[in-house]
DNA sequence: GGGACGACTGGGAGCGCTCCCAGTCACCGA
DNA sequence: TCGGTGACTGGGAGCGCTCCCAGTCGTCCC
């Protein structure tokens, strides 16, 4: 009668970290018990949660990610996609905001964040597999321009997602999140007319992005809506850089020489605008108004100070997280707008 | 005689993604062939290799990562651990430029890139468990403070990582990358001296920060070296943000009015710096010559633009992967400095 | 008394891979 | 002819979980 020599390899190793059956074996229980107790506890008897429970801290066991994943078919992270050119994101300096605030509320759910860069079509090409085969549960979807060719790659590939911003120029329903900027743009020019501005100027964001053509659009209801008769030769579209918002007011003060007043759509071209200003000997905020947009550092930093209209990036983050979460459980899509706030500095 | 029923389960759900199993079915191969040309295609003859490759290609398999992790007990993907109060990275102009750079070193090896705070004790608490868990393979470092918590977590935890800068008060070998701060700041300073510059000040980053320490050290030796007898009332000590530039700068100018340039330790202290500057109606660089360090985007956006020490952060971060990649391989810690570049724009 | 039910538990099966052993087959040199 | 060798292949075992089924108890109601 031979032996079955039941191979029994066990690598070898210094030291395995312990396994649910450790656990199970403290604490005198079955692994279905502890699988219950690390899932929320629902029948499990207090004692034998009790018992899991020290065992776990005894030992220090922490869940195998990758066991879980491989059973429950979820990934159990989320990533962070950049569909856009690197240096327009990078240099953007809400970015990081939204960063931080998303790997916060991230972590409250103990959930990683994967950052993926997608500006380039190559760069598409190789995150496609790895996002269509659920590497990740869900993704952030940070893009500004029109029609991110990343959204049809993501619906095809069936992973919920969440747009910041609404994205421009798509079919369907998408999820997204989204400081209302109209209403922004508008609460910003009616400020500077309530001060007693008249020729209000502005530098708009690029057209291709939902912030530029919603505060723009703000900007004209509001003087619309004041009787103001509107004069084109008011109006510069920037790229929300520094050297556009410089150049545009340049432009503008050219022009229209007694204008008194400018709402610029970011606080990176209202500080170059600052520049411009003052480079004509004008005076803010005595000669010329000047209100910008986001509440970026630069805002405070600016000299005189900006009034500007502040995004809220932590609202912003947290919701498009919640609502990501959401969909991943199964729930339908959803658009949120989120109001922006006033903040009175010394350029307006 | 009672038929056994052999509760296939299969959970039903439609149309599950392509296994190796199915990859191998179609290529007429053994799962362990498909493995193996995964994993390189040693030992394959190319018929068999070529018929996997079409499998794949057709099936448009993507391998399972929770299911490779959990038998080679490697996460697949590397952290990005800020140990730092949070928003003096995330205000940092340099963090995205090294967060982009290691997100793309790291795509061209096709591992995720996790990004991880842990700012407070409590979030310390918090991630201490998945590093020891080893859900990531290593960890690239982001903390510019004195003696992080995190280096000792991670070696408890042996964990490969590598610092962004030298890291201050660590007993034994710890891998860094690092920028040559003492050198770079020798050559601003000499840069100064040859211009024909002959009082000149600084303000030095925080003196808990190798970038602070070894800046100030640099400017020292320097003019130690041309003779220069050491005033103490020429230095100011700064903290890297704007406002301590600024503030320092007043400071310098009203206890040494004639002094004729300054080594400013980064370059959003040195805008701050021009301000001050400015608003005592001096000239830069006529009056004040003005040096930056970090060739970050304000120093291009300043008024007069800044010169200043590039610091290599495309390198710097190159070089952060390729180390980590390396430790995760076996290799043993190692520390690289790269050199920083002189670029010369108005103000010096 | 007996059936129904709810609370709780144990443990088999299987998630999709990699690893490794035992082959098989051709080829070579003695 | 035969053993040895190297290239290649098939498939069992097992990584650490979760899921689910089949139990085992009490309890309650008819």
């Amino acid at each position: 009668m031979t032996e079955t020599t039941p191979h029994r390899r066990r690598r070898v190793q210094a030291k395995r970290p312990p396994t649910i059956h450790d656990v199970a074996a403290h604490a005198g229980v079955s692994r279905g018990t502890v699988s219950r107790v690390l899932q929320g506890g629902h029948n499990v008897s207090p004692a034998s949660r009790e018992a899991v429970d020290a065992a776990i801290r005894k030992l220090g066991y922490v869940v195998n990610r990758a066991a879980r994943s491989l059973v429950t078919q979820r990934a159990g992270s989320v990533a962070f996609l950049l569909s856009e050119t690197q240096d327009r994101f990078f240099e953007d300096p809400n970015f990081t905001t939204l960063l931080r605030g998303c790997t916060q509320a991230l972590a409250a759910h103990d959930i990683p964040l994967v950052v993926i860069t997608a500006g380039t079509e190559a760069e598409r090409r190789r995150i496609t597999p790895f996002l269509s085969a659920h590497h990740v549960d869900g993704v952030l979807l940070i893009s500004s321009h029109r029609g991110s060719p990343m959204v049809g790659h993501l619906r095809r590939a069936g992973l919920p997602f969440v747009c910041c911003g609404k994205p421009l120029g798509q079919r369907g329903k998408v999820s997204y999140v989204a400081a209302d900027d109209r209403e922004g743009a508008k609460e910003m020019v009616r400020y500077l007319l309530e001060s007693g501005r008249e020729r209000i100027a502005t530098i708009a964001g690029p057209q291709d992005s939902p912030g530029g053509v919603e505060r723009l659009a703000g900007y004209r209801e509001v003087l619309a809506e004041h009787g103001v008769a509107p004069d084109e030769r008011l109006v510069e579209v920037g790229d929300y850089s520094w050297a556009s918002g410089e150049a545009g007011m340049q432009r503008l003060l050219a022009r229209v020489p007694d204008l008194d007043a400018v709402f610029v759509a970011s606080d990176l071209m209202a500080d170059g605008a600052l520049t411009a200003i003052g480079r004509t000997g004008r005076r803010v905020p005595a000669d010329v108004a000047v209100g910008g947009f986001d509440d970026s550092p630069v805002a405070s930093a600016a000299r005189p100070p900006l009034t500007t209209m502040r995004q809220p990036w932590d609202r912003i983050s947290e919701t498009m997280v919640g609502r990501l979460l959401a969909q991943i459980g199964g729930e339908g899509p959803a658009t949120v707008i989120l109001p922006t706030e006033l903040v009175v500095r010394e350029s307006a």
